[in-house]
DNA sequence: GTAATAGTGTCTCTCAGACACTATTCT
DNA sequence: AGAATAGTGTCTGAGAGACACTATTAC
């Protein structure tokens, strides 16, 4: 049998419905928390909960499906503006039976680090939306509240050997905004002069502007130098985190 | 509209036919050399050529269709002997249309660290399966062969701060043993001096037995200590890599 | 002036890597 | 005997973290 043969005797229907979905845990840092983007359902199962966006794959890639629905529930244009600095990246893929009580449903989790984004209209498509503290999202519907807690830690991992802290921030920045990302997502605060030298020092991490913010701090302090992010795709080497002994085993 | 309600109205078939399936990246390591299992493909598409092993989902959780599919490919027995020590973990999802001539293919790959495993046998239901050394793998089916290299990727990453090369060895092991799994997949040589004491400095990586080998070397030298898997989850320190100063960027 | 912050200097401790060396075992 | 290997000792350089200090700016 060829290839043609075959396709043309293939019948789709043969195999189990499956459902396949998207759901982006997209973060972002405001007011100096980390926090993450949920909507509240509206429909059976899990009406009035509040869940991760997400919805099923069109005729696209699955990277696109998930950029299409964080635009759809920011009511950003995709690809333009704040979205189009968002770094997204497939976290991990679930799908036991049962996680969804109307059939079997497989979704794609992705992760997304934005920028600070504007709040989602309260009138457009994504009028569910809301920016919620990471560390407080609690009793989300069906394994969100798992895929958030796999999403959170791979962020906090990835911010040790990838540059992309520079995601949450600006075109420009200073490193005491970077700083602060390391500090939101981390839940630390970090020496302030120790992690200047060290993002610094590593190759390709940051590149400097030769300008300075406007005006100093809003306490004091002089001006800071700006910095945009360098072509490095790891930190080598990285930035480990305090060490945390005890869950290492 | 109730929960209830919502599930009765629900017809599965208003959605899109889409497949899901698994593939898994079964990587061990034979003769010193990172070897990777394949199959013959017997049907269209792709008839003849070589593919990673893998299937639909069936009413099973995706880990369990991934040790399904590996056990059925090597003709072991799922969940004992061999099989039993088998590291298994989600890799990525592929889903780009037109991956699959035939539908909509969703497919989670899997990677998996197995000890030296017995050839398939020729005449069970794993035929077509071989072990293949991964570099040489090429001109597979599908996109398996840029799901094999983001494995490989990954493997090489994990050795570094996982404890994951003592998947690859028997339940007891020298450290000469633990040496060749680092140099196999990272298709380097190691420092034997200094490999030995990074290795036991890390704490939790592997704990002694208090005995050794029957014998020495095959070319002579001491009797080694024997070790097994301690109950480290992370290296810390890790291990790294000798540095790739130009995959950095 | 006072407080806060940006950025730098310095010291110590740890660890990776290079190299050397001894002890043990096989052929 | 000769060769190979297991395991340890030692030195050096790089870097992390603690601490101190200066310079600059807001209020």
């Amino acid at each position: 049998m060829d290839e043609q043969a075959f396709l043309a005797a293939y019948d789709p229907r043969d195999y189990p419905a499956v459902a396949v979905t998207v759901d982006v845990v997209a973060l972002t840092i405001r007011d100096g928390v980390l926090q993450v983007l949920l909507v509240e359902r509206g429909e059976a199962p899990f009406a009035g909960r509040l869940a991760l966006p997400g919805g099923f794959v069109g005729d696209e890639t699955l990277d696109d499906a998930a950029l299409r629905e964080l635009a759809e529930e920011t009511g950003l244009q995709p690809g333009t503006g704040a979205l189009s600095r968002v770094h997204l990246e497939q976290l991990k893929t679930y799908g036991d039976p049962g996680r969804d009580p109307r059939m079997r449903v497989v979704s794609v989790a992705y992760l997304a680090f934005a920028p600070s984004l504007p709040d989602p209209r309260p009138g457009g498509d994504a009028a569910g939306a809301v920016w919620t503290p990471a560390a407080t999202a609690a009793d989300l519907a069906f394994d969100h509240g798992r895929i958030l807690a796999e999403g959170l830690e791979r962020a906090r991992a990835k911010l040790e050997y990838s540059p992309l802290a520079t995601a949450f921030v600006g075109p420009e920045f200073t490193i005491a905004e970077l700083r602060a990302v390391y500090a939101a997502v981390w839940g630390e605060d970090l020496h302030a002069g120790n992690f200047h030298r060290k993002v610094l020092s590593v190759p390709g991490f940051v590149e400097s502007t030769g300008t300075t913010t406007a005006r100093g701090g809003e306490r004091g302090g002089p001006r800071a130098k700006l910095y945009r992010a360098g072509d490095a795709r790891v930190l080598h080497p990285p930035l480990l985190r305090p060490t945390t002994e005890d869950t290492i085993r």
